[in-house]
DNA sequence: GACCAGCCGTTTTTT
DNA sequence: ACGGCTGGTC
């Protein structure tokens, strides 16, 4: 019996050991549903004897991916781990692409824009086209399209399908935005997959290269698959259809991307002799936390296959219920119970995470978490590769490497503000569609004697020192390490000068940090071959996301969204903003499906904590520059009363953590105040090897109520002997034995009553 | 073409 | 409340 069996529960074991043939495994959250994938691929290269150059693994991150290597390795030597092929659906999609793309008839050095980059090309299209950008919004543009992509729908097939005006405008920008985009030698994300689609559509040489390939194909968060990469699953695994997906239909919280919940339902269907496997038992969560989720995630009607989560994990202790005046407060609570629980010496900073809905919110409980002298790290928001001065020394690099890349041009067209406005670049776009060159070409146009371009002397003067300056970067590029160039490039061309006269001091220096964080991390590429370090570094810059940059080992709180954070544990959770409006989103109220969808994130985020979880909303919240009263989260209505404590807002204690509280509240305070204040007023004990277990039970006021030997009832599991009893910061928790197994209760949330012999 | 003042949108969620 | 953009002026 293989070592990689052991300490697998049954349904694990039979997942890991599923040598061949389709198999549907449904996970539910804490299920160990990473555990069983690394030991699978483990399972299959040691036991099966399967070449690990035969498996394809899709993770849902770069972050997932590289976990999955590193497990991997642990489990089966390095070598063996790096010959595995393991990626997202983008970065593998990109990585075939640049191999075959040749059948395309098309450059491999292709360069991926990204939305900010997608957004200037439509700006520049609309106003080709004689489009008010007002009427007819770039994003909402780009939205129909990359939903229309992800249907994999053509441009032809758009304008054949499209009802109404709007429809037709957007079918126009759809074909013509096509066409702008090869131009520049581009694909937008959704394209990587769509190209690979077509490739192995139209080349079937190439898709029997893959099949025969890759044996085995797993496939993680299969209910977050959308259309393209639904077909692009059915392509690969069709010859062998040794297929392993993993997903859980209540953790489906990307639709708004194309996500299609039918495509892990229909699974059964699309593979009638596949084994299904039900991953039910949770080792994240208390029974608490687990309660709770599950009562949230109950009350969605549309659920089909229903998981009856259960888990042997302590009762813990209830899920707490905070209201603060506004969000302010809110934040400050969060960073308040955060520096208790890590002063009680159970928890540390990198244990607690605060979720929230949208990026904004971290702005609150950054400034909370500052002036508490708090570390934290914020995911997500204004990513680095996003920032401008980044984007455009970026622009340098993609543009010397791809100088068909007219969004990168225009972008460095003027800056350094070289005196070339406006007006010239839009003279300079009539000009090369005059040509029918691209822009570049039509640069170098300058230099031809009889072509008469529309441009006055200085304006010429200043375009030819431009492209002379290109075309040395252009041919730089090719010569030197990608160390090097960037260096040439920060001498030829004044970034730092520049900055320092665009902005402030401090936040010149800042954005100068920034651009020498580029170079680097240019420097990891080093070791490649001279000609692969400036397309890797760009790709890789393209598709490589906040969350997979998240440093699990630094000690701080982690803050991050929703979304984000799936896939993710941490022992204490907070969860803010459970307001209508936030959580569910004001944009998802009027649809159903939005609405069920909003559900199951906020079901993500509360199975995302292991021990603690708070949920928080504030009684008014500004947003858009100004305040208004809030409504708790309508999803807070179907978490039964009984499962969910309020603590009390203790400052006092807060200022002297130290014994004496009850004492001295016990005037004005209830006994539940009581007992909820010494939980918060815990001494700071220092976790030490020689004393693992907090010291912790002598000071709570309150004694067990159940004894071993006792019979007691509950209301679902009916009857049952009490095993032990034991006070877990001030709740009783109550072993019981019932007539199918033990469980552990909490005496005052389960309704624990005595019953006589 | 550069500079400044006032205005407007921002906030879903992501590869 | 803020930062980026527009439209006006020099």
């Amino acid at each position: 019996m293989s070592d990689l069996l052991q300490g697998l529960n049954p349904a694990q074991r039979r997942a890991v050991e599923a040598i061949s043939g389709p198999v549907l495994v449904l996970a539910g959250p804490g299920s160990g549903k990473t555990r069983v994938l690394t030991h699978r691929i483990a399972h299959l290269i040691q036991t099966a004897g399967v070449d690990p150059l035969n498996l394809l693994a899709v993770t849902f991150t770069n972050r997932a991916a590289r976990e999955m290597r590193e497990r991997l390795t642990t489990l089966v030597g390095k070598g063996v781990a790096m010959a595995l092929t393991v990626g997202t659906f983008h970065s593998l999609c990109a990585r075939f692409l640049r191999r075959d793309i040749v059948y395309l008839e098309r450059a491999r050095d292709f360069v991926i824009y990204d939305s900010d980059d997608q957004e200037r090309l439509v700006r520049r299209m609309l106003h080709d086209l004689n489009l008010d950008v007002k009427q007819y919004q770039p994003r909402s543009i780009l939205s129909r399209i990359s939903s229309a992509k992800n249907e994999l729908v053509s441009p032809t097939e758009f304008s054949r399908i499209n009802r109404g005006y709007r429809d037709e405008v957007v079918a126009r920008c759809y074909q013509r935005y096509q066409v702008l985009l090869r131009e520049a030698n581009a694909l937008d994300f959704d394209d990587l997959l769509v190209e690979t689609v077509r490739l192995f559509e139209q080349h079937p040489t190439v898709l029997a290269h893959y099949q025969q390939r890759y044996h085995y194909m797993l496939v993680d968060e299969y209910q977050d698959t959308n259309r393209v990469q639904y077909v692009l699953v059915q392509q690969l695994a069709a010859q062998r259809r040794n297929l392993f997906v993993v997903g859980d239909e209540d953790q489906s919280v990307y639709g708004f991307r194309g996500a299609d919940v039918r495509n892990i339902r229909s699974f059964e269907q699309d593979y009638p002799e596949a084994q299904v496997i039900l991953l039910e038992q949770n080792y994240r969560s208390t029974q608490a936390i687990l309660d709770t989720a599950q009562a949230v995630i109950s009350a969605d009607a549309g659920r089909k296959h229903v998981k009856q989560l259960w888990t042997e994990n302590s009762a813990g202790i209830h899920v707490a219920l905070y209201k603060g005046y506004d969000q302010e407060a809110e934040a400050a609570f969060v960073a308040d119970e955060i520096v208790q629980l890590v002063a009680s010496g159970t928890f540390t900073m990198r244990d607690c995470a605060v979720l929230y809905r949208t990026n904004a919110q971290s702005r609150a409980l950054e400034e909370a978490f500052s002036r508490r002298g708090l570390r934290y790290q914020i995911i997500g928001g204004i990513r680095f590769w996003e920032r401008k001065e980044v984007k455009d020394v970026l622009a340098y690099l993609r543009f010397a490497a791809n100088p068909f890349d007219s969004v990168s041009l225009t972008r460095i067209l003027n800056w350094p503000t070289r005196g070339i406005g406006e007006r010239t670049e839009i003279e300079l776009a009539r000009w090369a569609a005059q040509l029918g060159v691209p822009l570049f070409q039509a640069l170098k146009e300058l230099d031809n004697e009889h072509a008469a371009s529309p441009f006055s002397a200085r304006t010429i003067n200043i375009l030819r020192s431009f492209l002379c300056l290109t075309e040395e970067l252009n041919a730089a590029c090719r010569q030197l390490p990608l160390v090097q160039f960037i260096a040439h490039l920060l001498e030829r061309v004044p970034v730092r000068e520049t900055l320092v006269r665009e902005y402030k001091t401090n936040e010149a220096d800042e954005r100068w940090r920034n651009v020498e964080e580029l170079s680097n991390v240019a420097n990891r590429y080093s070791a490649l071959p001279l000609e692969e370090q400036l397309p890797t570094f760009l790709e890789e810059v393209a598709l490589v996301a906040d969350v997979d940059k998240l440093d699990q080992m630094a000690d701080a709180v982690t803050c991050i969204t929703l979304h984000q954070a799936k896939g993710l544990e941490y022992p204490a959770v907070f969860l803010v903003g459970l307001e209508d409006g936030l959580v569910p989103h004001s944009r998802s109220l009027d649809q159903r499906d939005q609405l069920e969808e909003e559900r199951r994130l906020l079901y993500v985020g509360m199975t995302r904590a292991k021990q603690r979880l708070y949920l928080c909303h504030a009684g008014r919240r500004m947003s858009f520059g100004h305040t208004a009263t809030t409504i708790r989260s309508r999803f807070l209505e179907d978490i039964p009363p009984a499962l969910i404590k309020s603590p009390m807002r203790q400052r006092a204690v807060a200022a002297v953590p130290q014994l004496g509280i009850a004492g001295r509240n016990s005037g004005t305070a209830t006994n539940r105040e009581v007992a909820r204040a010494s939980v918060v007023a815990m001494p700071p004990t220092k976790p030490s090897a020689a004393n693992t277990v907090p010291a912790r039970l002598p000071q709570k006021p309150r004694v067990v109520t159940f004894f071993a030997g006792q019979r007691v009832a509950h209301t679902r599991f009916g009857e049952g002997v009490v095993v032990s009893s034991r006070l877990i910061d001030g709740d009783e928790e109550v072993t019981v034995s019932f007539t199918d197994r033990e469980r552990r209760l909490l005496a005052e949330l389960a309704g624990l009553v005595r019953v006589e012999a």
